[in-house]
DNA sequence: CTTTAGCACTCGTCAATATCGAGTGCCAAA
DNA sequence: TTTGGCACTCGATATTGACGAGTGCTAAAG
C-alpha cells in the first residue's frame, strides 16, 4: 500500500500549506520557496517547492501579492489550516493558573463577564467579547410593584442569578398599592421557577384561556406582567475588551477599516446576530476574514465558543483579531476561558 | 487719544492672529504672509506681515513647523484666540430646529443624557460627551426592600428623576417581610425630598444622636439604609458618542496617539476628573491641547459646559476634538446643546 | 519710524531614475 | 520526479534635481 515515499502528493502538499501558513502567522511576510525549504525539515530544493507551491495556487489557498514574492494563504487557505492541519498548543501552566485565579473571586455574574472578557484580550493581545444572553434564557425568580406618583407604577423583576431588571409602566387604570401587592403575590407563587421566555408563553396562553373565568385580580396580574415581560428590552448584549489592541496590527491600521471595525462595536447589531448564530451551533467557531459576511470583520478573524451552566446553553464568548493570527495559541485558550466562565457561573 | 493709524501696533498684531487662525483652523496648513496679506483684508504688503509674525513668534503666540514653512498657532496661540479673539457663530436656524426636535420626546434622563451626546457628536463631527453624576447630586424618592432567600434582601431606591438603582445587602440578622416594609415606610417618610448626599449625612448623625432612644425598627431601618446608600457605587459615568469620528482627524491619525486616546475613553478615570473639575468651574471652559495636563488629550481639545436642571447644577457635557477645531461653531454649539439638555430633564 | 521691494537662502514635496534583491516560471539535464 | 540554471518581474530604497513656498535681512522709499 505504502509508496516509496512517505506522503502522497497530496499529503506533501497539506504539509507545505502547513508550514506556510505557521511561517506567514509568525513573520507576517510572504513566504517565498527558499524559506519554505528550509523551514519544513524535508530536503527538498527551492526549485521543487516551487512547484508544489504552484499546484497549492491552483487550488486556490495561496496567492502571491505580486510576481515576485512569496505565498501568503488565502481565505481558503486558512480554514484548511484550522480545520484540519494546525496542532493547538494548549495554554501553559502559568496562564492557566492565572485564569484560574482571575475567576476565583468574583459571584456576579456581569463582573465575570467583565473578567472573561479582559482575560480573552489579555492573553490573545486582541478583543475579548463574551456574550450575555437576553431575557429568552433567564429564570424568574421574583416580581414586584410598587406604585408611583399617578398611575405609574415601578416593576422590579429579580432573576434567578441575582440581577434586577426594572422599569417603569403606566397601566391605564390606577390600582391601589394592596392591589399590587396581591398580583405581585400571585404571580409570583405562580411563575416560580419558569424562565422569562417560558413565562411569556404561559402568559399569552392563559390570558387568552381564561379571559373571563378568572377573578380580576388575577387577571390584572397577568396584564401586567404581559406588559413587564413584553415591552422588556432586555436584549442581548455584549461585553468587550481591548479593543484598542487591534491598532497595534499592520493590517487593520487604515483609518477607513479601523473605523469600520470600531463603528461596528457600537453599533452592536450585527455583531449580536453572529455571536448568536454561534450559540446555536454547539461546539468553538472559527469566522475567517469576509466569511462572516459582515464586511467590517473583513480582514478580521472572530473565535467563538458558546459557555454552558449545568450543561445549558449560557452564551457565546471569543476574540476578535486579524485574520493573521496565532490560531494554535488562541483557539484554546478561547475553549478553556469559555469552560471556566462556565464553571464559574455554577458556583451561584 | 486716537493715534494716526486706526489700530495699536498691538491691536493690529492681534488681528493678525485672529485671522491667521482662522485660515489655519480652515485648511490645516501654515499660514504664510503672502497668503495672510490677502485674508487679512488690510492692505499690507507681505513684508510688512513677516515683520508683525517675527513679533507673535517672538510672545509665543505662533511658530512655523520649520524654516521655510507658514506659521502655526502655538498653545498660547488658541489660547489667546478661545479666550478674547474668536467671533462665535451661533447655530444656524436648521441646527436649533434638529436639536429641539431631538430633545423633545424622550423623558428618561439616561435616554436624554444619550441624545445629546449623540447631537453633539453628530453636528460637531467629533466625539461627544455627557457626564451623567453620581449619587451627590440625586434626590431621594422611595426605598423599598424585598426579601430574597436567606438573609438577603433586595434594595431599591427609586430617585426623583424616576431612575432606579437596586442593590442586594445581607445583613446580619434574618428580618421579615413586615419588618422590611415597616422599614421602608419609615424611611420613605422621614427622608422624603431629601438628596442622597444630604441623606447620607443625616443618617449618619441620627444614627448617633438617638442610638439608644429609638425604637427597634428605626433604628434596623437607618442601619440598613445607611448600608445601601454608602455602599452604593453609583459613581459618576459619562456617556460618549462618535468617538470614531476622531479617526479621521490627520492630527490624531498615528495609531499611538489614537490608541492612547481610546483606552483613555475606556479608562473613564482621569477624563471623569476633567469633567468634574468643570462642574466645579460654572460656565464653559475650554482645554487646549496639553493644557488637560492629561497627556493622552494632548493634540485634542475639550470644550465643556455644566448643565442645569432648576437652577441646580446637574452634570456637564461637551466635546472632544482635535485642537485645529473650529471653536467658533463648537462653543455655541456645546452652550445650547447644555440649555437644552437641563429644560429638557427639568420637564420631568 | 514704518513700510516695502529685493534678494539670497532654506526646506519640504514631487517626480524621475537607478540599483538591489527576493522570488518566480520554465526548461533542460540528472 | 527532482534539481540547477537563467531570464525576468517587481517592490523597496536611495539619489538626484527641479520647483515653489516661505523666510530673514538689508536698504531704500514714504
Amino acid at each position: 500500500m505504502a509508496r516509496k515515499k512517505e506522503l502522497s502528493n497530496n499529503e506533501r502538499a497539506q504539509y507545505f500549506l502547513k508550514v506556510l501558513v505557521e511561517r506567514y502567522i509568525r513573520d507576517g511576510e510572504p513566504v517565498g520557496s527558499r524559506t519554505l525549504a528550509k523551514d519544513s525539515g524535508l530536503d527538498l530544493s527551492p526549485a521543487t517547492i516551487r512547484n508544489v507551491m504552484s499546484d497549492l495556487e491552483d487550488m486556490g489557498l495561496v496567492e502571491s501579492p505580486h510576481t515576485s514574492a512569496g505565498r501568503v494563504p488565502t481565505i481558503s487557505g486558512y480554514r484548511m489550516f484550522v480545520d484540519s492541519l494546525v496542532t493547538l498548543k494548549p495554554p501553559g501552566k502559568g496562564e492557566m493558573a492565572a485564569l484560574q485565579r482571575q475567576f476565583a473571586g468574583e459571584g456576579d455574574p456581569k463582573a465575570l463577564a467583565e473578567s472573561a472578557s479582559q482575560l480573552l484580550s489579555g492573553f490573545t493581545h486582541m478583543a475579548g467579547v463574551v456574550m450575555v444572553p437576553g431575557r429568552s434564557h433567564i429564570m424568574f425568580r421574583q416580581i414586584e410593584f410598587l406604585p408611583l406618583s399617578g398611575n405609574r407604577v415601578l416593576t422590579i423583576l429579580v432573576t434567578k442569578d441575582g440581577e434586577v431588571h426594572n422599569r417603569i409602566i403606566e397601566p391605564k387604570k390606577h390600582y391601589t398599592a394592596s392591589e399590587l401587592e396581591q398580583a405581585a403575590n400571585l404571580l409570583n407563587q405562580y411563575y416560580a421557577g419558569a424562565s422569562l421566555e417560558e413565562m411569556h408563553k404561559r402568559l399569552v396562553k392563559e390570558m387568552e384561556e381564561a379571559r373571563d373565568s378568572m377573578n380580576q385580580i388575577m387577571a390584572r396580574a397577568l396584564e401586567m406582567a404581559e406588559t413587564v415581560i413584553d415591552s422588556s428590552d432586555e436584549q442581548d448584549d455584549f461585553i468587550m475588551a481591548g479593543q484598542t489592541n487591534l491598532m497595534d496590527f499592520d493590517e487593520l491600521a487604515q483609518m477607513d477599516r479601523l473605523r469600520k471595525l470600531f463603528d461596528s462595536f457600537t453599533e452592536k447589531q450585527r455583531l449580536l446576530h453572529l455571536l448568536d448564530g454561534s450559540l446555536q451551533a454547539q461546539g468553538m467557531q472559527v469566522f475567517i476574514g469576509e466569511e462572516s459576511g459582515y464586511q467590517p470583520l473583513d480582514h478580521c478573524s472572530l473565535i467563538t465558543s458558546p459557555y454552558e451552566v449545568d450543561d445549558q446553553l449560557a452564551g457565546v464568548l471569543g476574540v476578535i483579531g486579524p485574520t493573521r493570527m496565532a490560531y494554535d495559541r488562541v483557539i484554546p485558550i478561547v475553549d478553556v476561558t469559555a469552560k471556566l466562565l462556565g464553571a464559574a457561573l455554577k458556583q451561584q
